[in-house]
Order: structure tokens, then sequence, then C-alpha cells
DNA sequence: TTATAACCGTACTTATCGGTTCGGTTAGGG
DNA sequence: CCCTAACCGAACCGATAAGTACGGTTATAA
């Protein structure tokens, strides 16, 4: 009889390869698992037959399931630590800076994929604090940060004229994401915003910023900052 | 002698009314313990004993733990929804309108209890999508439509210029809160923010949304919409 | 006073799932 | 060719918690 290649049980998925490489299959496989249900609703079992693995597999390659997520998310976050850095220093003008880096982030906030990792995390957050901390620090807080530094040189140059550089920063951060990242939490899946809508509100957003803090066209009184209240 | 009052088996916690009564305090313990400590993580036996109850009796007035936090959900999106109804027609000018509306909103969205509430249903968000969405019509949502709403009125009057009323509604609404919702959803407790912080904040929103939008004073020109992409 | 319905405490049922163990199998290096 | 480590499948363990059942108790209304 037949030593290999026949059905010993039942009939057997492709064969797998070994060693490390196994490890990063499990890793894709489980990210798409979580991403796609949930992390409660995703069991370990089902993440085994969705690899072709067996749980022990699993369990050599990871210490827990947590551990598993923590990877997952460890990993995504440096990718989005690596995707914001290059969107400031490209050398253009003002204007062009944030609406790249405008479009950017209302592109990534409004993908499936994102808006499923942050829901998972936000959840797991209770019980495991770092997971969010992690997620914040190289998202949101980086990106105010990289802008902030953005403007602070703008300044320096004459570009940007305004007190507070943080402040203007998470001014025009918020005004381009808007209430869209809970759009995306709270809403099941839903078409993501479509490009041109995405280009709009940007462009909305830059005007709305350069009138407050660029600098103001020669002729044109400084902006009325008072408003008594 | 006391035909009650006495501690027929040991001592007994003080006695609780009966009828529809018991069912708001299961409410009021149950939401107390899903916002401090989570909803997965929040027991039906722990709610029971902090209600002095027992489980028969949760079970007599709600069909389940997901009935259970949904009328709790449902009550405070109501509760809501009152809320934001009165900071729109005040009377007012546009801009204390809009610092009325900005202060409100910011302040609600850095309050730990509906953070708390925020993160349970998006998390839940996934078994039982009806949450996410009752929440998401009563909060952000109906936010905006006040607003566009108060824009489309306020032009009509020549206070407000601006082509779209709803997207400058989200601008602005997006500019006061910045990440702040964010914020509280990825990072544990932490200070809310203070209310000098938030005072600062909604100002300069105002201010940037005058700015661009308020009738322009006299002898100034058109403000300028286009940027050549 | 008595019937009834809400109630308490406790124990039980049932199901899920993370994690472990084990016996047999397959691949690949020496 | 063979030894070893990675692997599979399946059974198992332990914990947790939702929901149910039950027997005894107390308030309240007739």
């Amino acid at each position: 009889m037949s030593t290999a290649g026949d059905t010993p049980h039942r009939h057997r998925p492709p064969r797998v390869p070994r060693g490390q490489r196994r490890r990063h299959e499990i890793l894709i496989v489980a990210e798409r698992a979580f991403l796609g249900q949930g992390f409660t609703e995703t069991t370990m079992q089902s993440i085994a037959a969705a690899a072709g693995a067996s749980k022990e597999t699993l369990y050599r390659h990871f210490k827990s399931k947590d551990d598993l997520l923590i990877e997952i998310v460890l990993a995504r976050t440096a990718e989005l630590r690596r995707a914001l850095d290059g969107d400031v220093d490209s050398g253009a003008g003002m204007a062009a800076v944030l609406t790249h880096l405008g479009r950017n982030l209302l592109t990534a906030v409004t993908t499936p994929d994102t808006v499923a990792l942050l829901r998972i995390v936000i959840a797991e957050t209770v019980r495991n604090p770092d997971l969010g901390l992690s997620l914040y620090t190289a998202g949101p807080e980086r990106t105010n940060r990289l802008l902030t530094g953005y403007l602070a040189a703008a300044k320096s140059r004459g570009e940007f004229h305004g007190d507070d550089a943080a402040l203007a920063a998470s001014l025009f951060l918020g005004s381009v994401l808007g209430n869209e990242p809970l759009v995306g939490l709270l809403r099941r899946p839903k078409h993501p915003m479509t490009a041109k809508a995405i280009e709009a509100r940007v462009g909305e957003a830059v005007t709305l910023f350069m009138t407050r803090y660029a600098a103001t066209p020669p002729g044109a009184a400084e902006a009325a900052p008072s408003r008594t209240g």
C-alpha cells in the first residue's frame, strides 16, 4: 500500500510546510479570523482548522490566545508607524502636506480592516491596557506629534501663523476625521467613503485650516481672534 | 413582637421593595456594574448580589443578560437625545451656540461613564449590531443633523456663509472633539480634560469656524476658497 | 386571616472554550 | 536509511458563567 500521498484517515488538506514559516502563516490566518469575526468570537480551534494545523502547533508557536493577538496588533502598529513617517517630510507646501496627510488618514480610518482591529483593541483594552496604549501612541498620538512638529517648523518658516501648534494640529486632524472613526465602530460593514467624498472633505478641512492659520494675504486684516463671550 | 425586621436565618440586608420598583433598581445596579467593570466581566450573579436579589428575580424582569444591556443602552440613548435637543434652540448668536454645543459635547465625550458605555457598545456591536446603530443615530448622527439644520437656518439669516452646511457642521464637530473619543477608548482611566482645557479647545474651534464661515466683516475680501491642487 | 405572587438562597444543568496530553505520522538533515 | 523534531487529530481537563429549578419565605391585597 502507499506509505504516503493517500488519505490515511480521510482526505488530508495539501501538506503544509514546516519550520518558522508555519508561524507566519498562523499569524496571517489568525489575523484574518480576528478581523473578520472578532477576537472573542474566534476560537483557537477554528484558527487551527483554517490554518490546516492542530492546536498543539498553535501553542508551540504562541504562548496563548492573548499572545497571538498582541503580536498581530504589534505588527500592525509597527506598520502604521512606518506608514505615517513618510507623510510629512515631502518638502511640499503646507496645503499640499496637509492634503496628503489628511487623505491618507481618512482613507486609513475608513478601511474595514483598520476599523475591525480598532474595535478589537478597544474591547480587549479592558483586560489588557497595553494593547490600547500601544495602538494609541502609534496612531493618534503619533500623528498629532508629527503634525505639531511640522507646524512648528512651518511657523519658523513663516508658513504657519498660530500660537499653539499642538492645538492647531489637533483641530485639523479632528476636522478631517470628523466622526468617521465612530461611524465604522458603531455601524456594521457599510460602504467606506468614496474617494470623491474623501477628497471633498479633506479639501474643505485644508481650506478651513489655511483660512485661519496660513500667512494672511497682503492687504487683508489679521485674522480676528476675539469673540466676546 | 416584630413581625418583620428580625433575622430569620442570618442577618438580612435591609428589606427591599417589591413590584415594578425592583426592576428599576436592578437597572441602576447593573448599569453601575457594566460601566465600572465592563459587560463581559460582570456576571449576573454579581449583579444579583449587588442588588440584594436572586438570579431568579433578575430573570423574572429581564429575558437575558443581553436584554438587560439593551435596556440600559436604550435608556441612555433616550437621555442623550433629550439632552442634545435643548442645545441648539437658544436663540443666541452663532458663535455662542457653537460654543455652548461644543462645550457640552466635549464634556460629555470625556466623561468616564460615557466612554465606558461607548466601549461596551462598540465591543458588543459585533454580536448585536442594533446596539451600535441606536447609539450612533442618537449621538453623532443626531448631533450632525441638529447642527446642520441650525447652520442652514443661519445661512438664510445671513449668519453663515458656506455651500455645504452638513460638511461645515461635521468639520466643526470634528475639530471640537479631535481624537478625544479615542483617547478615552484606548487609554485607561486617565484624568478627563480640565474645564479650562475644554474651554480653550472649544474657543479655538469656534474661532476657526467663524473665521471661515461667519459673515465676513465689511471691508475684508471674501474668504478665498480656491487652492489649486 | 389566607391566598398568591414576588422573592431569596442554593444547587444544578449545560455549554463553551482555553489550554494540555498523547499516540501515531511525516519531513528532512546527518 | 534513520533519527528527531515538528506535526496532526482527538480526547481530555478545568474553569467559568448563563440560565433553570426548587423549596422555603415574606409582603400584600382580598
